[in-house]
Formats: C-alpha cells, structure tokens, sequence
DNA sequence: GTGGGTGCAAAACCTTTGCATCTGC
DNA sequence: GCAGATGCAAAGGTTTTGCACCCAC
C-alpha cells in the first residue's frame, strides 16, 4: 500500500527529468548518486522492474549486452552510435504500415517491433572520421 | 594452414543445411550432436566467430539476451515469436529510403539497422490463443 | 505485528579465455 | 616439432534472487 520508496521515486524522476535517452542501470545509479541518493544495483534493478510493470518505464535492447530503460513515450526508434555508444531517438517511424505485409509474408501476427539504426554521431564523426 | 576442422564444417553445413533462422549456440549443439558430430560449446562458440569472419555467417541480436547467428544471406529483418521464441525471416526492408530523413533528425551518420518484429507465430496463435 | 522496501551477497546465465592435449603436416 | 583444433574448466560481465533487517502503517 503506497509506502513511501525513495529509489523508486528517485528513479521516475531520473528517467523523467532528463534528456538522456535509454539508461543502463549503471547510469541510473550514477545518476542517483549524483542527486545525492543512497541507491543499491539491486533496488534500482527493482524500481526499474517495478516501474515496468507499471508502464511508466520501458526496457530497450540496444544489443551492447546491457538493458537499457527510459520513461515511455510515445512510439519512436533509436540510433546509436558504434563508436561512443550514444543513443539518440529518431522521431517517427518507418515500419507503420507494413504490418500486414509482413503478416502475409510469414504468417506472424505482429503485435509490434523495434527499429534500432547504428552509425555515427556528430561527435564522433569529427573526431573518428 | 587449413588444417581439418571438423567442427567448423559441420557448423558451417548445418547453417546453411536448413531452414532454421537464427541459430543459438545451443541449437548449433544439437543439431551437430543430432548429426553424432562430437563438439562442445567452446568449440561451437569459436567456430561460429570464426566463420563470423569469414563473412560466411553473420551474428544477429534478437534482444533475447542470447547470441544469434545465421548464414550471411540477402539483407533482411527478423519476427521473433512473443509465445515461443521462434524466428522466421522477414523478405524485403520498409526502412531502405528512410536514410536521409533520420540522418537529418539526429546528425548522426546512419551505417545500418536492425529491425526485429514481435508477435506470434502461426503455430502458437492457434495453441495459445 | 505485517508487509513492503533496501542492501548485501550469492546464484544464475551467457559469453569468452586459458591451458593442456592431441593431431595433421 | 609446430601450429591449429578441441575439450574442460575457469574467468568475466550482467541480471536475478535470497535473506535479514528496518521502517511506515
């Protein structure tokens, strides 16, 4: 019932109140630690599961091993960037439309995908090639 | 100096032996021990990096949190069954095209992308519901 | 008290690497 | 012999879980 949980509050707000795009939890908890909160891996682990379950937080893979999680917003893609690892959303979305073609393509019923683009942010881009 | 591998066949002659997309390390496993190839998962995992860079089998993410590979073919994307978690492929690309356009919404320099759908697959539709 | 929230530590899971051995060449 | 291929086992890196403890209701 409602019991107070600071991780948990600390956690929605980190998500929500910050421009980064698709956290580890390890950034969470960097994150946590810098606003001065007394986190543990494990709770934030759990908010972060938690806040899942609740809708407010959703999981991304963006295939560098480690679960990622940001404040769910409305549908849009990722890029990320091969050298650094930044992730950037990409607004809209290429694939709407195509779903019954894929359908009749392979039989699936599509509930839904993930669209993630690699490449090269402007940062890196200067500095790699 | 291309020395016997007998491993490193077989591997190679299951991947591209059959209809199978999407190849665990596991599945490699079975289905050598299923053809009495004697291998173990080390020599599975080496072979598969091996012919990785070769260029002959191509590693995919499916966010399942388990390594993926399957022989290099035509570029395609992936559906991956919610219920069961097979994986069929998916002819043709809604995302060719749409390079620019991301480009100039993130400046990040696009190289590629991976597009994976959800849903259920013919089998489990009709079992689960 | 009771049940949820936390921290710490250990378990689980996978992938990757080290090492000793065996085998063609 | 030498170098490559293998198997076994252990190391690494992350995610999950078990447990004991503590605190708000």
């Amino acid at each position: 019932m409602a019991r107070p949980s600071h991780v948990r509050d600390a956690v929605r707000e980190a998500l929500s109140g910050s421009t980064r795009h698709a956290w580890s939890i390890e950034d969470v908890l960097h994150e946590l630690r810098g606003r001065r909160v007394s986190a543990d891996f494990s709770s934030v682990f759990r908010a972060l599961t938690f806040l899942e379950r609740e809708g407010l937080v959703s999981r991304v893979e963006l295939g560098d091993g480690k679960a990622r999680f940001e404040a769910t917003h409305g549908h849009h893609e990722h890029v990320r960037c091969d050298s650094c690892g930044a992730v950037a959303p990409v607004p809209g979305c290429p694939v709407e439309g195509t779903r019954a073609q894929v359908e009749r393509a392979t039989g699936f019923t599509i509930t839904g995908h993930r669209l993630l683009f690699s490449g090269l942010c402007a940062e890196c881009r200067g500095r790699v090639g």
